[in-house]
DNA sequence: CCCCAAATATTGACGGCGTCAATATACCAG
DNA sequence: CTGGTATATTGACGCCGTCAATATTTGGGG
């Protein structure tokens, strides 16, 4: 059903105002952060976009997909703003990079938990949106490989990954800590993961095998 | 409709069969790993635990008290899970909490979830909940205290916390790893803290002020 | 140019949900 | 026994996701 013997849409837009399912996204976006991610619902989201009820059906197949393009969308931005800039020293790259992913679940906290809630959306569903994810993580292990010892990138990676996510979601679940201890809290984690993997003692252990693949 | 004029269970407490509010949490706990917390429905608790239909109100203000209190029993089993035994040597209570919180997160991951969800239980609302939850954080806090110094016991629980509780989330909501590195990944983390608390060369920094009150 | 198959959009309907209102029943104090 | 109160049930309302049927728009081939 998908294509047949003829040529198809002239490619970039579609047909009525092209515009249905742009607009279906950026209603969702807009109202994610008002109602949460449970909260949200399709009608609400169609109306908003000046649209029928059933209109997300003919863009989405259900709520489910909806919802991982929002996450597809949040994946991106966020491996985007790990990215910035060159890497001049690699000193501040890991510090810089947990300032970006604490202040991105700040600006954007029903967002942030959509995008890391296996209820709302099951990646295994939308492997786009899981490919995205893990190309956002590996901008992270890039920067730990800048300075690891190579045999220790891939768990650090992960204490690393762990740190700073573990503390966003505290911080936007539990109101654990304000905005302005944000980019002390970079500091602290970015010298806590340099501190071990310069750390002689740990050096000599863990012939540690792999992480394994992601979702 | 139920059955007529004969007496009921004396019971503990209450008055008809008196055990109406625990059958429901029962019954709540148990439909909270099949279905998870955003698809369970009062209305399903109710029925599995034998009662009709409006019979949580009865004993819970709404949706949300209900699940409140299971997360509050959450946190106090979380709780008592990271304190076990006595603390020998301060040595080990760090690497056995982490293994103790990892290890709750995977076997009530759905749990897990609704503590740390402020979409599905905001705990301002709840005091008794929230009180529970800072005194698990509490023991973390404690552990910390037993082999940091005292200007940076704060900083250091935090950061033991963020890892752990970063690590448990990414494990339950992205299947991140398997369970049978647990034990490997709860030594990583003790030893990444305690690695960070000997160093030398960060003891003279961070005058750093407080982790402010929690939820 | 016109008309048609397909893509897109809308309305109706169904079952499930949380919760309010009204009602019925069971318990204990007096 | 009686009355008041805590407990339990049923009915109703509006919102939800989604299926089915229908209407409308679109671009391309006669």
């Amino acid at each position: 059903m998908r294509e047949k013997t003829t040529k198809r849409k002239p490619a970039a837009r579609s047909y009525h105002h092209g515009d249905a399912r742009n607009a279906l996204l950026a209603a969702a976006a807009g109202l994610l952060e008002k109602v949460g991610a449970a909260g949200l619902s399709l009608r609400q989201v169609a109306e908003r976009a000046g649209l029928s009820r059933q209109a997300p059906y003919n863009h989405f197949e259900d709520k489910e997909a909806l919802l991982a393009e929002l996450a597809r969308e949040g994946f991106d931005r966020l491996g985007a703003s790990l990215s910035v800039g060159g890497e001049p020293q690699a000193e501040m790259a890991l510090e810089r990079a947990a300032d970006a992913y604490i202040r991105f679940a700040r600006q954007a906290p029903a967002l942030f938990r959509l995008m890391f809630s296996r209820e709302l959306v099951d990646l295994s569903r939308f492997p786009t949106t899981a490919r995205t994810a893990a190309s956002a993580f590996d901008k992270l292990v890039q920067i730990v490989a800048a300075f690891a010892p190579p045999e220790r990138v891939k768990e650090l990676s992960l204490a690393a990954w762990s740190l700073v996510h573990g503390y966003a979601t505290l911080c936007i679940e539990t109101g654990l800590e304000g905005e302005e201890l944000r980019a002390r809290r970079a500091r602290l984690f970015a010298r806590i993961i340099r501190t071990d993997a310069d750390d002689k003692r740990t050096a000599k252990l863990s012939p540690c095998p792999s992480v394994a693949g992601g979702p």
